[in-house]
RNA sequence: CGGGGCAUAGCGCAGUCCGGUUAGCGCACCUGCUUUGGGAGCAGGGGGUCCCAGGUUCGAAUCCUGGUGCCCCGACCA
């Protein structure tokens, strides 16, 4: 931020700090207030994403579309830096593959949308069309629920000798998971993902592979989302079903609730034996082949709400936003704002940021601010009179919600600074913020206590068994999110059962 | 699947208890004028199967019966 002029204005527009003397974003409920409200409010104020005529099912709108748009090509990005390759699978699956693997059909049967006929016809007792009963399927169809089976069904003919493997192939799909209760993004009954799914010749490669993508979902919500995550290990009792292994990284929401953000799974050789998928190696010897799946959907769109935005709205770190500053003429555009305002845009463009200008003369600054800050661009600049006789544009950031007036010559370089500012700061709110809702108990009293006072975050000692687990589970509505990478050392005996600590674990209420 | 609540203009609501002008208000929308450094003002205008189906009545948004849909809270889940 050097060789930049900062001029302040002494008049009560222009302070650094604003007071925000008006009750902007009238329509979004305070997080205080209710914060599940705050968030639904958030998603339809800021043009997210929209109800559906069928239940449970999102119309994603444009502004987050972008959102979910970029996420997706940043993941893509970094598969295929850790060498994979896209592939499309069917969105249908015979029924009964999703039997072939026990606990996966056990995890997942009870939430299939399942296809019975092809066709419909005139409705011959009154107006409408009716199923023709005459176009019944001979064998049923579910809507993936998730792929492992049809894509291990098809790897069975794709692998015949080591010479295949690895295989290490993303797809990227919705999925149908017939849920009971929805939230937009956080848990919808259609979702957008990615899901890999990999195949290796050992035991070992697999559960490194696991690793790895586990490393570059932390990576990317951390670098991308600003959104610190705690990265670790699922019990037995939560792990995905089918798998030997989940890996899990775990967010705090602004409410203090855990989310789970990513997993990686290590699959064993579970569904090549379900799928009867072998190689011979080296020696001329039949193995079964050992496989991954790691998966982000469109949850984390949610995700990048709760933890950041505010009660005036969405606040996008400026490496997900697809517009990442708007220019306000103030009070309206005119020739001269405009070619200023165009000339900052090019400068922008030039050095990779991407900026709109907003000459629509139907609606007065005050509205457009409010607006863009609902939209949580987080970059804006006004352009007014007074700015250019003194060469300046106002510069607001949308996460502190400070203005200050910043010399138009070099404004480029500004507000690149800036915007990489900000996204530090969104990181280090966030980390600050679940720094301040983590806390650390040895006993059950003192557990529950801090849950129902304080809530976050609460590490504790776990004797390991999966009754403690469900009992803590029943008793307080907490669950174990994961075994964390960090420090999974116990440090004394299990907080509930008096046992030996076997782990120290982590413990929240999730969505 | 349990417990609550709601259904009237694009959105948010009043009216329903106690049936009776042409169903009303705010926002949004359209037209015009005046405004313009934090969600502008005035005037005019358009827009309705009052969720659906029966019933009672001279007359139903309103009363009765039966459906349907949605939202919120729990249990289940990415």
């Amino acid at each position: 931020m050097k060789n930049v002029l900062i001029v302040w204005f002494t008049d009560g527009h222009h302070n650094q700090k604003t007071e925000n003397p008006i009750p902007m974003a009238k329509e979004i409920t305070p997080r205080e207030e209710n914060y599940s409200q705050w968030y639904n409010d958030i998603v339809k104020k800021a043009g997210m994403a929209e109800n559906s005529p069928v239940r449970g099912c999102m119309v994603i709108k444009p502004h987050g579309y972008a959102i979910w748009e970029n996420m997706k090509n940043q993941l893509d990005k970094m598969f295929k830096e850790t060498g994979h390759v896209n592939a499309y699978f069917p969105l249908f699956i015979p029924k009964s593959f999703l039997s072939k693997e026990a606990e996966h059909v056990e995890g997942f049967a009870k939430e299939c949308a399942v296809v019975t006929h092809h066709r419909l016809m005139n409705n011959p007792d009154g107006p409408g069309v009716v199923v023709d009963p005459d176009a019944k399927l001979e064998e049923e169809l579910i809507v993936r629920p998730t792929s492992e089976t049809i894509i291990w069904d098809t790897y069975r003919n794709w692998i015949k000798s080591y010479r295949d493997l690895p295989l290490l192939i993303n797809q990227w799909a919705n999925v149908v998971r017939w849920e009971m209760r929805t939230r937009p993004f956080l848990r919808t009954a259609e979702f957008l993902w990615q899901e890999g799914h990999t195949a290796h010749a050992t035991k070992n490669e697999a559960v490194e592979e696991a690793k790895k993508m586990h490393e570059v979902y932390a990576r990317f919500a951390e670098d991308y989302m600003a959104m610190p995550v705690i990265k670790g290990a699922k019990t037995a009792n939560e792990r995905f079903a089918g798998a030997n292994d989940t890996y899990t990284i775990e967010a705090m929401m602004q409410d203090g609730k855990a989310l789970q953000a990513g997993t990686s799974h290590f699959l064993g050789q579970n569904f090549a034996k379900a799928f009867d998928v072998k190689y011979l190696d080296n020696n001329n010897k039949e193995v079964f082949v050992w496989a991954t799946s790691w998966g982000v959907s469109t949850r984390l769109v949610g995700a990048l709400i709760m933890c950041h935005s505010d009660d005036d709205g969405l606040v996008i770190p400026p490496r997900l936003a697809a517009t990442q500053v708007v220019i306000v003429p103030i009070p309206k555009a005119n020739g001269e704002i405009t070619a200023v305002a165009e000339k900052i845009i090019a400068e922008l463009k030039e050095i990779g940021i991407t900026a709109i200008y907003d000459a629509d003369k139907k609606t007065r600054p005050g509205f457009k601010f409010a607006e863009y800050e609902m939209k949580g661009i987080p970059v804006r600049l006004g352009i007014g009179k007074r700015d250019l006789e003194n060469n300046v544009v106002e510069v607001a950031r949308r996460d502190t919600k400070e203005k200050m007036s910043v010399a138009i010559d070099g404004i480029a370089d500004y507000v690149k600074n800036l915007l990489e500012e900000i996204q530090e700061n969104l990181l280090a709110k966030a980390k600050q913020f679940r720094t301040d809702n983590t806390h650390e108990v040895s006993t059950y009293d003192e557990f529950k206590s801090v849950l129902e006072e304080k809530g976050g975050f609460i590490y504790a000692n776990w004797d390991g068994t999966t009754e403690t687990e469900l009992a803590v589970k029943a008793e307080t509505g907490a669950t174990i999110r994961c075994i964390p990478d960090d420090n999974p050392e116990p440090t004394g005996a299990c907080m509930y059962s008096g046992k030996e600590g076997k782990h120290r674990v982590l413990y929240a209420k999730a969505y």
